[in-house]
Formats: C-alpha cells, structure tokens, sequence
DNA sequence: TTATATTGTCATGTG
DNA sequence: CCCACATGACAATAT
C-alpha cells in the first residue's frame, strides 16, 4: 500500500510538473479540488474500479492497456506492412465514440511501430506526421490537460475541432492521441513490457512454438487471450460472421463521432488506404492468432520501442526524445514520466506543492504575532477606554461591557468593546485565546502540511467511476466484437497471450471483472494506459477485465518480469513450471480436470454462454462442479476486490474532507483574528478622538468637564452629546439588555 | 521466524 | 428462485 501511495503521489506530482513543462499552467488548488478527482482515480485507481457499473469508463481503457503492448509486440515480430494496415482498419472500425479512444491509441503504437520499424512504409506517414505534429501536440495537451483527464471522449472530439482547423489529418490524431493520453494519465507499463520484451523477443517466438505445440497451453492461452476471437475460432462458426458484423456497425458509428466528419474521414482515410485487409480475415486471424500464442508465453505485451532506447529509469527524458518517431510511446512515456519519474520528480515537485501552503503559513505568521499583539492591543485599548472613564465604570463596563457605553462616546466604543469582546469571549470559548493566537500559527503551518496531503491524497470518485465505468462498458461489449476487430484481437492477444496460462487467464478475468484496482495498481506499478484505451473496445472486454483489478497488476509483474529471464534461459520446461507457479489453484484444479477451457472464460462469460459453453462439452458431474466453483470463486474474488478498493476510496475520501475541514478551519481562525485586530484599531482611534474632543471640552467657566462625571455620547443623527454619565450608563444598560433579548 | 499486509475464499445479505 | 454483487470474517499467502 505504501508502495502504491508513493507512486500516486508521485504520479501527481509527476502529473503535474509535466502539465507544467509542457506549459499548462498548474494550479495546485483547483487542481487539488476540481481535478484531484481525476488524478486520485488514477491513483485510487482502484477504487475508481470499485463500482462495477464504472467499468466501461475510459478507465476500462487503462485496464486494456495490457493489450497495447501486445499490438506493439506484434510489430516487432510481424514487420508485414498487412498487419499494421489491418490494425488501423480495425482500429477504424472501433473508432464510435467511446471506440474512438482506443483507435486513437491504437495509431499511436503503429506509429510508433512504424517509426521504429522501417520496414513499414506507413511509417513515413505517421512518423512525419508525428514530428510536425509534437509541437502542436503540447499545445493541445494544455488545453486537454485543463478540461481534465476524465473528461468524455466526446470532449476530445469538441476540444480536437478548434485546434484541427490548423493542423493536419496527422496531427489531429497525434493530438487526439495526446489528448487521451492525458485523460488516462496511466504510465505505460509497456516500460517494463518492454525490458522483457526485448529480453525475451527471442524466447518469445520459442514460446509462441511452445504455446501452439504445448496440448493444454495453447488451447487455454488462445482462449484466454481473445475469448471472442477464440472462441470463435472454437466453434469455428461464429467467428467469420461476427467479424464483418462488427465492422459494419463500426463503420456505422462512425459517422456519429463527435469529430466532425470531414476530420475523421481525413483521419480515416489515411488508414484505410493502408488497410488492405479489413476482410483479409483469415490472415489476420492467423496472425493474431501466432501472435497471440507467441504472447501467450509472455505474460507482458512489451510494445515499447523506449525500453530499448532508453532504461525505465529514464521515463521522462527518453520518452520525450523518443516521443517525435514514436507517438504511442511518447504518449506512454509522458505518463511513465509523470508516474515513473514520480519519485524523482516528488522532490521537485513537493517544493511547489509545499510553497502554496508554505505562503499560506507565511501569511499567517505574520497575522498570528498580529493577531496576539491584536489581543494584547485590543486589551490594552479597553484598558485606555477604563482611563476615560471612571475607573468604577471601567470597572464595570469591562465586566457587562454595558456600563461603559452609557457614556456619551461610550455608545460608539460600547459596540465596538461589545463586538471586541463578544469576539475575544467566542475566541476564549473555541479556545482561542491570546496565547492561542501564537498557536495559530502552529496551526497554520501545520495547515500548510495538510494541505499538502490533501494535495497528494488524490479525490476523485468520479474519476473513479468513470473508469469502472469505462471497464464495464467494455466487458460488456459482447464477444462478438471481439471477434470483428482483429486489432482488438492484437491487444486481448497481449493480454491472452501470456495469459494463455491459466493464470495470466485468471487475472485477467479478474482484473477486468473488477476493473477498479487496475487503475490504482496498474498506474502505479507499470504504465499502460494505451493498453486500457484498447480495452474500450467491445473485443476487448475480456482483457479490460481482468486487467483492471489489482491482482492483474501485482500478477502481471510477476508473470511478466520472471518469464523474460526463464526465457532467456531458454528451457521451455523452465517457462512451464514458471507457468504453473503462476497458475492460481483453481487453474490447476481445471488443468487436473481437463476442463477444455480457460478460467477467463468460466468466470467471465455471462450466464448465457456460459451455459452455453458447458453445453457444447460432455463434462463430468465433478468437472461440473470444478467449474462452478471456480466461476464462484472469480467472481467473488473480483467483488472482493471491488469491495476493498471502494473501502479505500472512501478512507481516501474521508481523509480528504477532513484536511479540507481543517483548511477551512484555519482559514477562519486567521480570518478571526484579522478581523480582531482592525477593530482594535478601529476603538484605538475612536478612543483617541474621543480623548481629544472630551479633553478640548470646556464648561461655562472654561473647566474642562471631569470624565468621571461626563461622557460623549454619539446620537443616531451623527452629532456628539455631552451628557452626564448617570445617563450614560442607563443608555448603555438599555443597549445591553435589547441585545440579550434578542439573542433570547 | 515473526509481524504485518495482501489476497483468496466462504457465508451471508441485498437487489 | 436464480443470478450477480457486496461485504464481513477468516484463512492463506506474500512481504
């Protein structure tokens, strides 16, 4: 937990410091406030999850981010031009509203591909586009990066139209592409996808053998990896069908984009004359399919070409070099900068934080010596007033304060005495007394802290929401989808592929039933918001699942990290063991079983075909029964998931309220004594102009009037009285006795 | 090895 | 009644 604050923390801050080098201007209050919400989601990531309902949120786009790596891994081992446009045909497809996002991400990755990867000729296109397009990109981001990360993709759409008008096709999906990136704010994990990867790029094609010959592995990774491609692909009849299916109703929604449709035909066209396969579908099936056995054995889809160039430990400076060639990667590493660097750049970034409470505090020291010196002053004033006045009057006036004022200037000083006093006895009953004052600069600083914390403490519910949201959405989508899209294919192949054991299966169905902690873990353990973005898309509900609980990140590190190095090592036996360690119990209870497939599926398919599914096999009663314990189980294991982080959320939310109390709070008290000392400057100069005129007053034999015997009183017309002060203290008794009836 | 934190599982309740 | 989910409690596991 610890760990995951930390990173959150530093993500925000990371966060943060990047909007300002990029040139938004960061306000850390209203960014406390207004958008904390959304950063907290990133960082309560899941607790955002907790709400089932939420999944289909963008949110649901982070958990996908599993996926996104994988399309890049793709890449690297397909070179074929036919993959890449096959890709953006697909990715065309997904490109409806919420779909949108993930096709954005999608192009992303195949620039950066095609950047990294000459063999491509598109990559020409969106390498250049890119580089023209990162100046603009930060300008874009300003303005994204204001609205706020959880926005809708609609608000994309709205924000994208003002900056399209300058910029080209190219740079419009950059900046679309930025935008989301901003919105997820998830680092990519992709970072460390990508060290395996890399490592393991070589073990990946063995495993990818393995995974087709291996009997139980490659019938459970392919399912797992894109249940609705596999299990198409099992039965064999659906899978041909839905896929033009899908399509159509892509293309269909289309248009209802929010973008305006000259821009997303300019977007699109570019990828469709790339495509030459929408309908190639059995090519690309094949090769999704070889991808996603090669992934299978791979737990992590390492997409990132910045691993390469550059070690994780450098998030913000590779990324940003890189980012021109590579866009998904210069997407991926400014989240990875803003939460790998987050550490780092917590330093920096604490200054600045701390400097506005900092401020504050200042602010309020001076206003605390004040503000006892206020007291001490105020005291002294009622002193200087009983000096006026006979001393029995002082005397009395200082206890009831009523006595005082029948004094002919008394009324004036009267109130103002009542007002100071009234005001010293609220201060004395909230404890707040002289001494108290100094104490309030303690206060305030500590204040300071606490607004601090609240700072770092991420607030935003909603965010979370809208990412359960996003991931409900996406589990939603019908399997069918997923077979229509083969990208979609690509990033459930990632997930799927090193899933293909039955453990990454398992957690990834458990992710995205959750679909809440994946925020939280993912974010801050590894970055992978494209992945997420990927999740969007109906296809890839299954791996939107998994992926997002937290389980799915703490799994996916250690699935990922430790395949790389067996790998290298080269034993497939290795892998398998490694694969079976992996393997949670009930997998291994399936494995023993012979169950023909994969936990994801049992857990995560609805009832219907589920049933449906159980139909087609001849199972044993105790087979039966394994598999209903295990859809029992995932599925509560991911409500119990749900059911933490959302208990976390709402510490988080609580604490949140609790420092904002205390804010407001010390606000008052120095707002208190601000308003102590101005009326004790105020009765100072009144008493001084009314030493003045009652010293200046002479009676008929020229004898200056005693003031224990007289008093200036202030009449409501604004003229000045000099009366006796028998008089004046039986005013000054009326005055005291309407206000208790009042208060009465 | 112990203490603590995390995660999985069960039982139960709710909608 | 079935299903999905939420949640407290406990156990298992990880750190």
């Amino acid at each position: 937990m610890l760990s995951l604050k930390k990173y959150f923390t530093e993500g925000l801050l990371q966060f943060t410091i990047l909007l300002s080098l990029i040139g938004v201007r960061v306000d850390v209050d209203t960014y406390l406030t207004s958008q904390l919400p959304p950063l907290r989601e990133i960082i309560l990531g899941p607790s955002s999850a907790y709400t089932q309902t939420q999944f289909h949120n963008l949110r649901n786009t982070l958990d996908g981010y599993g996926i996104h790596p994988k399309s890049i891994d793709l890449d690297n081992y397909f070179t074929a031009r036919r993959l890449l446009s096959q890709v953006r045909a697909l990715d065309r497809f997904q490109v409806p509203t919420t779909e949108v996002n993930a096709w954005l991400v999608h192009r992303d990755p195949e620039g950066s591909v095609s950047g990294s990867q000459p063999s491509s000729g598109l990559t020409l296109e969106s390498s250049s586009g890119l580089q023209d397009v990162t100046g603009p990109d930060n300008g874009v981001r300003e303005s994204e990066t204001e609205q706020g990360f959880s926005e809708d993709l609609e608000d994309l759409g709205a924000v994208a139209p003002p900056v399209t008008g300058d910029l080209t096709k190219e740079d419009i999906d950059l900046i679309d592409i930025l935008w989301r990136q901003d919105i997820d704010l998830g680092a990519g994990r992709e970072i460390f996808d990508y060290s395996h990867r890399q490592k393991e790029q070589d073990v990946d094609k063995e495993l990818r053998d393995e995974g087709e010959q291996g009997d139980t592995w490659p019938g459970e990774g392919t399912e797992a990896l894109a249940r609705n491609l596999l299990v198409d692909g099992e039965t064999g009849e659906s899978f041909p069908a839905q896929f033009p299916a899908d399509i159509s109703s892509i293309t269909e929604v289309v248009p209802t984009e929010s973008e305006p449709p000259a821009l997303q035909n300019n977007l699109l066209s570019p990828l469709l004359t790339g495509t030459e396969s929408p309908f190639d579908l059995e090519q690309q099936w094949q090769d999704l399919m070889s991808i996603m056995e090669m992934q299978a054995m791979e737990v992590n889809t390492s997409t990132s070409e910045i691993l390469y160039n550059s070690p994780p430990g450098d998030p913000l400076s590779t990324n940003y070099s890189l980012a021109p060639n590579t866009p998904i990667n210069q997407n991926v590493s400014l989240h990875q900068a803003s939460l790998g660097g987050c550490s780092q750049d917590f330093s920096l970034f604490s200054p600045e934080v701390e400097s506005l409470p900092v401020a504050s505090s200042s602010t309020l020291l001076p206003l605390t010596p004040s503000n006892s010196t206020s007291l001490n002053s105020t005291f002294g004033s009622t002193n200087l007033s009983g000096l006026f006045f006979p001393p029995q009057l002082n005397g009395t006036s200082n206890d009831t304060a009523g006595p005082e004022l029948p004094d002919p200037l008394g009324g004036l000083l009267d109130e103002a005495m009542l007002d100071e006093i009234s005001l010293m006895d609220l201060a004395i009953e909230e404890g707040f007394n002289p001494v108290q004052a100094s104490q309030l600069e303690e206060e305030f600083d500590s204040d300071s802290g606490l607004s601090l914390d609240s700072s770092h403490s991420p607030s935003s519910l909603s965010s979370s929401e809208g990412s359960s949201s996003s991931s409900s959405s996406s589990s939603s989508s019908s399997s069918s989808s997923s077979s229509s899209s083969a990208s979609s294919s690509f990033s459930e192949e990632g997930a799927v592929g090193y899933s293909s054991d039955s453990e990454t299966l398992d957690l990834e169905e458990a992710e995205g039933a959750v679909g809440y902690q994946p925020e939280y873990s993912k974010f801050c353990r590894m970055s992978y918001q494209d992945p997420s973005q990927l999740s969007c898309l109906p296809y890839l509900e299954h791996v939107g699942h998994n992926h997002t609980y937290n389980m799915a990140p703490s799994a996916l590190d250690s699935a990922n990290l430790p395949p790389p190095s067996t790998l290298k090592k080269g034993s497939k036996e290795k892998q398998a063991d490694f694969l079976d360690k992996q393997m949670s119990r009930d997998e291994h209870r399936a494995r023993a079983m012979k169950i023909p497939f994969t936990n994801d599926k049992i857990i995560n398919l609805p009832v219907e075909e589920f049933n449906e599914l159980l139909s087609k096999y001849q199972l044993s009663e105790a087979q039966l029964s394994l598999i209903r314990d295990i859809r029992r189980r995932g599925k509560n294991k991911m409500a119990a998931q749900n059911c933490r982080k959302r208990k976390l959320d709402t510490i988080l939310n609580l604490e949140r309220d609790v420092e904002d109390l205390q804010r407001d709070k010390t606000r008052l008290l120095r707002e208190k004594v601000e308003f102590l000392r101005s009326l004790r400057q105020m009765k100072q100069k009144v008493q001084s102009l009314y030493q003045e005129v009652f010293g200046r007053l002479r009676d008929e034999h020229g004898r200056p009037y005693s003031p224990s015997q007289y008093a200036l009183q202030y009449a409501g017309d604004g003229s000045v009285l000099l009366i006796p002060r028998t008089l004046a203290d039986q005013q000054a008794r009326r005055q005291e006795r309407k206000p208790k009836d009042r208060r009465k």
